[in-house]
DNA sequence: CTGAAAGCGCTAACAC
DNA sequence: GTGTTAGCGCTTTCAG
């Protein structure tokens, strides 16, 4: 292994002054600055991250835990974050707590006993909110990506659900749909319960009936909405809604399949709407309209200011960055 | 920061005791044991990983590079690995090469810069030969996953690509068809080779006509094969062929969707079968018969296999694991 | 502008 | 069974 010792004896200078060449701190002359240079170029050397972190107590490395892996909107989130970091000279650890609490607190235990120098991460719930307080205890810098806590004070990106919700509706409206159900993700998830409140919102402001039966809470995991949509559909014709307005991609999913299964021909017959892109999904009829959301943005703006965080570099003060999706019209 | 120092102050014993007792090495009395795990307890005591590594020169992280993390084949390649880093005390850093060879090379230097005590990839293609003289060059254990590359000679767990295509292809013959297409994907890398070649055993063996325009190359990837199936559609009636033999999920959803764009009806007028499964795709119909190759296994065992590399506990010779696809029957 | 000394937290090697 | 010493590769501090 080449050290800054080995390049300083070849180069006739001292190791501190190789270490200031590396990290361009100090003054040094353009002389020996050129010299150094040469001889580590030469000699192939790769400053040593264990050595550096044992001091600096960084470890240039953040973790990304994300609740769904399979769900290509948090592969969008990765990515950016994954672009981000790099881009900062940080490495990234992509995790998967797959919407479990105790996966997530697992996850946690392990970013502090072989530390990262911060955490971006979609809660799996309210309930995470005990998992912070691990990170708080371990004075780990964290930012909240797509689901907030109440109560928790921190850097956040967030989608901005009502607005989305409110315009899903109103496609529907448009559309002549009075009769619209909302197949929710669990009311612990923050972005449920908006997008839940926006829905109570538009019908009450458009005296509609809001039928208790219309509303249903299951998860956002695949295949989690097969049974409510059932139930929908085993609603006698006339309490039947005429669409649904689903909260993620993959309850629209689980939406259009239940109903092809039971003979039924979305969106003809019970239209559609869901937040996140369907993706693959949407080469098959029918093509929904959705409120995409600008996930790469989420990944890479949460790992901007998570970043600045560790840094120091940001204001005291907690920033809450709302992204705006974006409808798009299809069928 | 609680070191060691710090709890051998308190339990009364010296830096080296503490050491011995959280590394489980050395004898030690079972007094001095149990006094030194409680201060260890009391005082919250988080080995400090840096230093650690600073000695041993290992940091405990590996990486795993995969082709397209939009393709669920490999989300679960990603998950085996990880539940196997975890086990094993190693923390797994994912990475997306997108079919890329340059951001291959570009994870592979960072990895060097900031090294991980080992890599488990699937390569990109042939190509990817070049990069692995880089890991090579700085002696990094790694382990092929999905794909081998000539000439190389390494630890790597595999498919069984031959035996996998034949039971598609004998399926689709069973069932009448004799005009059958192969869309592939690139013939730089290795398992569309294999795809190819039994194909062309199989053909040959039934003494079917092999068309070659009949066998198109595409890529892997998502929307990669769309073009290919309108050039099979294009065909005069009498060559068109009546079954699709898709080498990937990702190239059977472009076929289902072409040909439904085009008003086929799939796979009533044309057969599609293909490797791995199609997952939250075959809600729809129509249901392809796939071989489902066990991609949690590839990313367990390949983990498996680099780890035993890394800590020397593997033969001297290089092990090719086969891991035997499952086809399932549908429709 | 450059260098020498000390020490980050831990463990290998050697005492006792 | 336990302790002492030295040093991993680097940077901070203080001198020159």
């Amino acid at each position: 292994m080449v050290t800054i010792y080995d390049i300083a004896k070849k180069a006739n200078v001292s190791p501190m002054t190789v270490s200031r060449v590396i990290n361009n701190s100090g003054n040094i002359s353009e002389k020996t600055r050129k010299k150094v240079e040469k001889v580590i170029r030469e000699m192939n050397y790769i400053p040593n991250s264990a050595a550096r972190s044992l001091i600096s107590k960084e470890t240039k490395i953040l973790a990304l835990l994300i609740t769904d892996i399979t769900n290509p909107f948090f592969t969008k989130v990765a990515r950016g974050a994954e672009d981000k970091a790099l881009e900062k000279g940080y490495r990234l650890i992509l995790s998967n707590s797959d919407e479990n609490l105790y996966k997530e607190t697992d996850y946690f235990k392990t970013f502090i006993s072989t530390p990262v120098d911060g955490i971006i991460f979609a809660p799996t719930g309210d309930e995470s909110k005990k998992n912070i307080q691990l990170l708080n205890d371990h004075q780990i810098p964290f930012v909240l990506v797509d689901r907030e806590i109440p109560g928790i004070q921190c850097d956040q990106v967030l989608g901005d659900n009502h607005s989305g919700s409110r315009q899903l509706l109103d496609y529907l409206y448009q559309k002549g749909h009075r009769k619209i159900a909302l197949i929710n993700g669990p009311a612990t998830v923050s972005t449920a319960r908006e997008r839940q409140k926006a829905y109570m919102e538009f019908m009450r402001e458009h005296s509609l009936v809001i039928h208790p039966e219309w509303i249903l809470e299951t998860n956002y995991k695949q295949g989690g909405a097969i049974t409510a949509v059932e139930t929908l559909l085993s609603l006698p014709n006339k309490d039947k809604p005429t669409a649904i307005f689903a909260a993620n991609n993959f309850i629209a999913i689980d939406a259009i399949n239940t109903l092809k299964k039971y003979n039924y021909d979305p969106p003809h017959d019970i239209d559609i709407v869901c937040f996140d892109d369907l993706e693959s999904y949407s080469w098959f009829p029918p093509f929904l309209t959705v409120a995409v959301q600008p996930a790469y943005d989420f990944g890479y703006t949460a790992t901007q200011l998570l970043i600045e965080r560790i840094e120091k570099k940001s204001p005291t003060t907690e920033r809450k960055v709302i992204l705006t999706p974006k409808i798009v019209y299809r069928n």
